[in-house]
DNA sequence: GATGAATGAGTATTCATTCAT
DNA sequence: GATGAATGAATACTCATTCAT
């Protein structure tokens, strides 16, 4: 059998890696050569171009985020949500390594800077771009259809689950974006705020609403 | 008195203009030089190196959003509130006018294209993140103060000033990084969202709480 | 016997074509594999390398035009001479098809064209050097032959054979030549001089014309 | 003032020095800039890209063979004619010292290379392939006017100017093409041919010969 | 015989930066 | 203060060639 799929995987994590030490910007295919242990020409054999491989990158993103959870039947509305809202703050290397075989050390940090580059070059590439809007829409449906399961259970308070699935992704979004771009430790206030948002959602109490 | 702190001034609107057109990975000083309508090497009498000036594209983001704020006396906490907020999010042309002599065509755009670059290239360099850092801190402190000042006169519901200025301060963030980075129109969602939020610390009535 | 002598002609013929299609300067393997609908590695079983590949596309010539000439009676030189010229000139499908399986589409300028490449690669090498200047002594041989056979006969007036016969074959190589590397039609031009001088052969007046 | 027209024609020197020695097909710009004694880089300040440095060269052959002639008035036909003919077989040191400054070394042999390799080119680029054909109809035309010239004033036979001058023409660009491509020394024997025809022309017997 | 994965040397081109003027 | 000529290091990408299968 051909090696050829696990190179390619070996490709795409080495890029993944070498982004996540330098830097959109800064990333030269030799970087990416050195992560992988090999000659950088490889690559080609894998990948149209440089633009081609780091679009592919966007695919590591939904491996460990979206791929798994779309077809899995909810049991418990509240636990489902607050796991996702776990997972996606922290990120754990058990789960990731199902998804990635040699990930970088620090995951937290790896995923939320991979995030913030691949996203800002959507600015530029359509393709990113669509791909971009595409893991988001993904990831927004996964809560949307989560919280809208837990009020049709009576688990949860009656809310628009569109707006409140788009308000809790807004902010898991900033915590990464913040984690990575300023010394604020970020991610833990992001928790706060979104479990007064699912707390709201289960409590049958009237009052004490967010921001409180 | 010498035209230099002009020049300077130029070349840093020049850089931003550029930014705006190229994005950090592929922004050259030729193209600075060409929106600047002069040779690039002027930029080396009034910058140490291209970081330097780029570090110093974060001051036009103070002078934007920050400076004129941090002074002011609040008249009408909820007013306030919903201007900055406003700002942010839909920054006017006049205002942007008063700081720049020539600023880009989209200032919505550009404002939101240069947040999200400068904050990317944040993860890389320790520079830009006590700065991407300081700003924050800011106008986070700003809305904190208008929030507190509200809650002090009665205007506002008693909540944690810090938490609820750090979420809206969060959301707002979020809308422009959206707005810049996948094909959906967030500023808006964003909006509401945000609006909930000042509704809520402004009414008294105990019910009708976020996302519902 | 073996298929090998069979590939080994598919792999010229393929290069012919891709050496048509490309040109000298930017012909690769993977061009000639495309052509050949085979992996390029194959060409290495059958040819040292590129170049002695490309030199043996010199024999692709002389099967076109030279060989079947060699050893043939000549029964009216006039018809002869005229009927080489033709060949040269304007190659037909059919007698291309004697020598190639798979000739290339206009054949007409892949001669040409192939005529001027490995000509001019012909400075710098010099195996491809004696080849060029064997296949060129070859047709000078079969034009001057035809003269003197002609002469011999009656059939054409006293002239030198061996100065008329390259000075016919220097305005063929030129038509090919110009066809080639200009916009101008010169073929039909160099028929038109060529043409007098066969007509000058072929009267009795006793003028001592060109060539002679 | 400034230096920069000087370094442009030292840079198309050096490219047509750096031609005659590697040869199109594996001229790289480092040839060229070890030709220079400069960093290749500069060459980019000067020409769009190699293509464009390249297509430049045949401007050489303009200054070479064609620009001084365009205008000059004709004192004597045959002389004219003769020193055409001589011109362009045996380029003169002293002649092209006018318009390179640094002509490489054997000048026979490296304008008849060059004239073969930008030619070759001219089949895979319109560019190049417009320029040729240019230079070629400046050249015919020289010829033309002077033996148009030359019949006006009875110096020359009644032939067909036209075709004449392109007769003569293809020999002469055929013995440069020979000289360079085979090892035959083809010029010495085409300046035999062109002499034959020259001779025709000023020759006063009224046979109609070739060109008539 | 034939494939295709892998290599590494080489190529055009870009770009921040320097420096003489 | 401002220019623009020049540099050299770095980069993406190509391609002939090898080799294990």
């Amino acid at each position: 059998m051909s090696t050829a799929p696990e190179t390619e995987r070996r490709i795409r994590e080495a890029a993944f890696r070498a982004l996540v030490k330098h830097g959109y910007a800064s990333l030269s295919l030799t970087d990416i050569g050195e992560e992988l242990g090999q000659n950088p020409s490889i690559i080609y054999h894998y990948f149209d171009d440089k633009d081609d491989l780091l679009l592919s990158m966007i695919d590591v993103f939904v491996d460990i985020f979206v791929d798994e959870r779309t077809e899995q039947p909810i049991t418990d509305a509240e636990d489902e949500l607050r796991m996702i809202i776990d997972q996606i703050l922290h990120p754990q290397p058990d789960h990731v390594h199902k998804v990635m075989s040699s990930p970088p050390e620090n995951i937290e940090t790896a995923v939320s800077r991979v995030f913030v580059e691949l996203w800002a070059h959507a600015i530029w590439d359509d393709d990113f771009r669509c791909e971009t809007t595409e893991v988001e829409n993904s990831l927004r449906e996964i809560l949307t259809r989560t919280i809208r399961t837990g009020m049709e259970r009576g688990e949860f308070r009656s809310v628009n689950p569109e707006l409140t699935a788009e308000h809790i992704f807004f902010l898991l979004k900033q915590g990464l974006h913040t984690h990575a771009t300023t010394n604020r430790a970020a991610i833990d206030r992001v928790h706060t705020l979104v479990n007064q948002i699912v707390d709201e959602l289960s409590t049958d109490k009237q009052s004490e609403c967010l921001g409180a």
